[in-house]
DNA sequence: TATTGTTATACTCTATAACTATA
DNA sequence: TATAGTTATAGAGTATAACAATA
């Protein structure tokens, strides 16, 4: 404790030495709250085929209808190949469907069934439920929204300066766009 | 549905698609902001023998010097075996040292050498500047300040509520602490 | 020739199990 | 018996390559 001691400190890699805490570490950070993220909502979405993943992709799918595999692949950041096996599942439990695109007959456009919808909605609220459980600690709704638009703004941010990994038209589109209010969509 | 809107954005997607906007949900953000931040790490850190993890682990033997390997693992959340192996590359790179424990001949203990001191403030200094371009659309020392803030209180509170991933104990005892003044280390 | 979607394959990361040497 | 560390192996997740159908 008295680590004070430091006060020449002059030993070795002295100036910044609180710098190298684990605390401070923006990756540490990152990488621990993402992972508490992801198994909260792996618990909450347990039931869902695809995790915390296919809920994404239904509720892409159902906020987009029309929307072909690949630019919802492209949307969520996935390889289309992924995409392939997550709506396999999806379409297997009968929350999504596959419909040939008439106008252009190699695409499939993915809908969101009535039942897939339905299902959203439930998984929705408990995924509000555990995302509330990991930002508890966050005392008030002020924190809370603070955080949540500051990472919105990086994650728009990365997602537009990240053209080869997808989502930029998306990120770019709300970009424009109110942050909190917003207008109601037809999920 | 979203064909109603065409009206401004006559090209494609729903530009009214909102509340359940990407972008408002958690997951998709912070999977975006950590992958964003991992690969700027990676890049920053691609001489570092095992990358940006290769980092914390020297940057925590250059803490904590006396650590034991299964202690260290404790600390980062990384698993005994994983451990094993970013330390051979390390030691390979003759930036850390495994010396026996003359109090426990089964443990060893980790030292970071100096030329694994030099290597952490060389690459420190990069990790930063990526973490600042990871942050550079927060304006102002303000916002950036915020979000790291906010982010720690997260990981901190994480790391406690889940025993065990491990990383409880540095927790614990840097949440009882000044978040920015905070202690000094023998680092 | 280029693109959508599928499949098979390979690669990376991580976790599990078995082993040693100590305690 | 239990623990620290190592090694080998298996698993999840992801990316690469080749293919069929269509543009």
């Amino acid at each position: 404790m008295s680590a004070r001691s430091g006060s020449q400190a002059g030993s070795r890699a002295a100036p910044e030495a609180d710098a190298c805490a684990l605390s401070n570490d923006l990756g540490w950070a990152l990488g621990v709250v993402f992972r508490c993220y992801l198994k909260a909502s792996q618990d909450a979405l347990a039931d869902l085929p695809g995790g915390p993943r296919g809920f994404q992709v239904l509720a892409a799918a159902a906020r987009d209808q029309h929307g072909s595999q690949l630019a919802l692949a492209h949307r969520l950041g996935v390889d289309r190949t992924v995409m392939t096996y997550l709506l396999d599942d999806l379409e297997a439990a009968g929350l999504i469907e596959r419909r040939p695109d008439p106008a252009d007959r190699r695409a499939r456009r993915i809908l969101a069934t009535a039942r897939g919808c339905e299902a959203l909605a439930d998984a929705g609220q408990r995924l509000r439920a555990a995302e509330e459980q990991v930002l508890s600690c966050l005392d008030g709704e002020e924190d809370r929204g603070r955080f949540r638009s500051l990472l919105r703004r990086l994650a728009l941010h990365a997602s537009v300066a990240d053209p080869v990994r997808g989502a930029c038209d998306t990120a770019a589109e709300a970009i424009g766009t109110d942050p909190a209010g917003g207008p109601v969509l037809p999920c």
